[in-house]
DNA sequence: CAAATAAGTCAACATGACTGACATAACCTC
DNA sequence: GAGGTTATGTCAGTCATGTTGACTTATTTG
């Protein structure tokens, strides 16, 4: 019991493990199905952030994923190549290549997802239901401004909706 | 308002975001820092695992990292070449390399350290202190096991002492 | 003494980042 | 309509960090 609400340092780095670890084991998962299709962690975001905002531009995933367009291109050229992704030019601006998964894209997203989402909550099970509002209130309050905000609303949306999966 | 205690699939994709969003900006501090040194994540994670582990020998921080000997020589090399870590002959086997950080090499993880917790505490002062339990709970229920139960001993150790900090 | 173990090393390779420079097409503004 | 800006793509080279496979050395253990 500390008299403070504040936490110790031995706490805090007790956190700073306990987040690599779990982060290592969360991607993990996804990896090694990801082997499979001769994709990496890389492609996994593209398809997952592409999936989950269908007509995205390439200068907004760039932001999202905080990569440079050349890093970018290798794995996008791949996915598309193989049909994971189609590009289809802006309705409004021409210039622009609007991005969404394709059937088969979308398969594989919902796969990789369904791991994922399986080890959350088989996590929450163990730790509780009701860890999981404190759970996200801290980790969004982990992600630095000013993507906390865009975080927010990206998740927001998808609290309410209907489950609008991508394929 | 769900009927059950189980997760929506949306609200386990949030999470999943949430988490890749927030091991972003966790790790953006050090990385920083570890630039200006010439070093990088790798080097990070050596420093950090020694110094929590003084004495560690070669193959449990394999064990720790998961990555090849071969990997784990390019940056254990520069570490002892620069002087952050030494390593000292085992005192009851002379074929074992034990790892100790050096003071230079306890500054630096202390540096990293504090700005990692710097930010979980930022969090857990936003989230509410409240939180902090569930947090904790949810990540080691994130880790796969047998690493847990290792993990959990890890930390649960530190938990307890007093800030038995590295250097 | 022979075998197993702890660690180190050489070589080659893959992935996914990076910088810098430049190309193309489409849009916008004067 | 010319000229600048924007969205995107691409070429070329580099770096960090991971991989496999093969082999050495020193030491402990059976």
């Amino acid at each position: 019991m500390r008299s403070k609400a504040e936490l110790g340092r031995a706490d805090a780095v007790a956190c700073v493990e306990l987040l690599f670890f779990a982060y290592r084991d969360f991607t993990g998962d996804a990896d090694a199905v990801l082997e499979e299709y001769g994709f990496g962690r890389a492609h996994h975001r593209v398809l997952h952030f592409v999936s989950r905002n269908p007509g995205l531009r390439v200068a907004q995933l760039l932001d999202i994923l905080k990569i440079t367009k050349q890093s970018l291109a290798r794995v996008l050229k791949q996915l598309i190549d193989e049909g994971f992704i189609a590009q289809r030019e802006g309705a409004a601006d021409r210039r622009e290549r609007r991005l969404y998964v394709t059937a088969k894209g979308g398969k594989l997203t919902h796969k990789l997802t369904t791991l994922q989402v399986r080890r959350i909550e088989a996590a929450f099970a163990q730790s509780g239901p009701e860890t999981e509002t404190a759970t996200r209130r801290f980790l969004l309050a982990m992600i630095a401004e000013p993507d906390r905000a865009r975080v927010e609303a990206l998740i927001g949306l998808s609290d309410r909706g209907a489950t609008k999966d991508p394929i």
